[in-house]
DNA sequence: GATTTTATATACTAGCGGGTATATACGCAA
DNA sequence: TTGCGTATATACCCGCTAGTATATAAAATC
């Protein structure tokens, strides 16, 4: 059983002021790697029926290997908890900064972000399911960006409201709605499945406009 | 510590035919009451977070006063997975098998199964969270039921659809999202906390109303 | 009130899994 | 080639918790 999975691939790195940090990178590389890796076994199997040798044998690793690149198991959880939100959070922001009608806003940022929620499903259903075994202080911080993410919509939809684009009598609530609609298609998609992304998110597009929509 | 708190309130089951199964009913009454301790706490806590022994602490009890009500705690996960999808289930076949328009089975609905998700948030977010820590055979039997349930709505929808009060492209997938809409509730809404029960299941109605309503 | 049955507690085990102290092999520099 | 530092593995420990064998008290039965 050769264990030569992640043997480091090696790189002489020259003392010149332009030199890439090859070690960072291939170090950054691994974490990538476990974290990928881990994902997918608690996405498979559960946080607490996922045992940190069963993710190194994977790896075709040991434990400690990945003790020297994660503080520890709740720390894994962490960084796969955040990443979705991250991902969803900066792509509403970039389409806020860009401008446009509201209208045309609001269907870019579903379009987006019940993209990421797809590309990134087990990233989304693993935190969703395993915020209870994040550090409490870890699980609020979370709970801030996802909070930040509804305002933010909010937001939008107000602003939509005035221009008598939207018709919407609590737009607080709709943008939980909104994203509540998003999040939940990372529950019930299945890749490879009979409705492929693609038309998920354009049937999720036609519902929330329905939903949001002033009669014409 | 005196060890009171479940002990048995004695009844003698006279042996006339109408005597009711006094014994049996205490002994439902406990299972319940385990029942619902152990779902607070695995809302709380989480299921691998939440011991058997902290179950029977709460209750002034130990561990196999448990035991012999349940047959180990897999058991009584499936108990409380099962509660909330039964519920809504019948809820739904209820509604249906009262008549009317599709809207206005559609609003009952939505009405009825939201109440029901509210009052038994606890229940339904558990089992979001923790269907990975069932067996596999019972997470499909509960899967299935809740298909049934979006197959079941999908009907509806076609009905309406039919008779034009609907508006719907895609009625698989809108009866998907209303399903979402409605069990996401579960996930942000927080008793005593500034949207009241009441106000969430008439805000939802509407959003469902307005998410598949037919122009006028 | 003696005896059987049932309900509950005490006290224990066994295995698992997160985390770590220690060993080893490999890459690299001179 | 040698020696050093780093990357990775081996082997271990410790705590925890699901589950149980056994004891005991209470209730039911006669």
């Amino acid at each position: 059983m050769a264990r030569t999975a992640l043997m480091p691939a090696k790189r002489k790195p020259k003392a010149d002021t332009s030199a890439r940090d090859v070690k960072g990178e291939i170090s950054a590389y691994k974490r990538r790697l476990i974290l990928e890796e881990a994902c997918h076994l608690f996405y498979a199997h559960g946080y607490e029926g996922t045992t940190l040798d069963a993710i190194a044998e994977r790896l075709n690793v040991t434990k400690p290997f990945i003790y020297s690149y994660h503080r520890n198991k709740a720390e894994i959880l962490r960084e796969i908890s955040e990443r979705g939100i991250r991902l969803c959070l900066a792509a509403l922001d970039e389409v806020r900064s860009n401008g446009g009608t509201p209208l045309a806003q609001l269907k870019a940022i579903v379009d987006r972000v019940t993209t990421l929620i797809l590309e990134n499903q087990e990233y989304i259903v693993v935190y969703q399911r395993e915020e209870k075994n994040l550090e409490p202080a870890t699980a609020r911080d979370i709970r801030r960006l996802r909070k930040m993410f509804d305002t933010r919509l909010e937001a939008l939809l107000d602003e939509g409201v005035a221009s008598g684009e939207f018709d919407i009598e609590d737009t607080g609530f709709a943008a939980i709605s909104i994203s509540g609609l998003m999040s939940w298609t990372a529950n019930w998609f299945q890749p490879g499945g009979r409705r492929p992304a693609s038309e998920v998110i354009v049937q999720t597009l036609k519902m929330v406009t329905h939903m949001v929509a002033a009669p014409k």
